[in-house]
DNA sequence: CCACTATACTTACGTCGTAAGAATCGGCGC
DNA sequence: GCGCCGATTCTTACGACGTAAGTATAGTGG
């Protein structure tokens, strides 16, 4: 039945098990629910045991934003052109940080320079110099692309939170603003209703990141 | 000397005022001095008396976000041609975000769809229509340029954060970390250590910025 | 002068992050 | 077997937080 453990005995707490508790917490009841006695009793453990493996709810938290860095990496490796390369880094993290749009926000206002997420970026960096492009112009593209990813994904996260909020804020556009803003109501219906739900891929993504590639290419 | 107030004296509070003293705090103490007691120190006045005015905590932050963009909006007004509005209008909100860094990462997982912002985008919408662009591509321009700006910022902050936070943190890329990353060692040596502090523009900011208004521009 | 309303204050509750210390375990030498 | 020790977990406690409920004061129209 219930495991009772009794005082000292070990649980098998792990930076990666908490970390992993953690994250699939946030997905499932948002930000706020993400408190250190929440997150031990998800892993059947008072919150001060947490302690011993990851040293304060700052860390937690870096260590969530490193976790989703981490997942998004890899693809970056087998690439024909730096173009190839760059589109599908976008691609991928965009599709990382929607499967988790709770954390965002913690993305945000964190220095991404933790040892693991340097490795990752010099990486990438390899790839795009392996490509033919001068190591000034691919940190900045890389930088570039990290940056615009991050903020559009803000913006559609943004829009598709109040699922955990008291819901007593306004789910959609109300009406009578949309009335007194014509011109935008004419561009959100030309734009149909995204189709497929919250993680299908946003159009509007696709079109300013070949738009950003295309500028690269030109000069 | 000290204003003192006996209990029902008007304190000349409005949520105009509570923004702008919160604002200020941010800016001067960072996002944890964000406190409703604290805030209500600022003002000389107990935490409670500010919901008479902005309603709770969440509606206030709320607040401070729809305050950032009303200060980016207006320039966007004049502008000969949609490439150039849509410069002048990314090198603004960059300015005002930059500006009060320490709130960026409120503005992200924050619905931008208050009345007041609604509106500041149509008339973005109506200047862009009337320099020839089709209202759909105006709109994604729009959400793209937006995305990127809050992208970049975002990561600049993060990294010149730290200033309010115990300092234990690591403010520059350790030596043992660069050393093992040649590459990106290289391209920040290639970069020169960005000229003139922390409210400088960043000249990767405006490489990228141009390369997405070309790619626009070839659609 | 008196009710009425707007405004600010007081008190109180539950929750948060976490410091300090007590309790218990597994594994070691003997 | 026994005693001990380091690792791990639990208990208790403190101050700060957001805010619901209720109270007191100042200004205002009669």
């Amino acid at each position: 039945m219930s495991p009772k453990r009794t005082r000292g005995q070990n649980a098998g707490l792990t930076r990666q098990a908490i970390l992993q508790a953690a994250l699939e917490l946030a997905d499932r009841e948002g930000l706020k629910a993400l408190s250190m006695r929440r997150i031990g009793q998800e892993l059947g453990v008072e919150a001060m045991s947490l302690y011993q493996h990851v040293g304060g709810k700052e860390a937690l938290l870096d260590g969530l934003v490193e976790q989703l860095f981490t997942q998004a990496a890899p693809p970056l490796a087998e690439a024909s052109s730096w173009e190839e390369g760059l589109r599908e880094y976008a691609h991928t993290l965009m599709r990382v940080l929607l499967a988790h749009r709770d954390v965002v926000p913690l993305v945000v206002g964190r220095p991404a320079i933790t040892p693991r997420n340097l490795r990752l970026m010099e990486e990438a960096l390899r790839i795009l110099r392996a490509a033919g492009l001068p190591p000034e112009r691919a940190l900045d593209m890389l930088y570039a692309v990290t940056g615009f990813v991050v903020g559009h994904v803000a913006i559609l996260a943004a829009g598709g939170r109040d699922r955990h909020t008291p819901a007593d804020r306004l789910q959609a556009i109300p009406d009578p603003d949309l009335r007194e803003t014509p011109l935008l109501a004419e561009a959100a219906r030309a734009q149909p209703a995204r189709a497929g739900g919250r993680d299908a891929p946003d159009p509007r993504f696709g079109f300013a990141l070949e738009a950003m590639l295309r500028g690269f290419a030109s000069l």
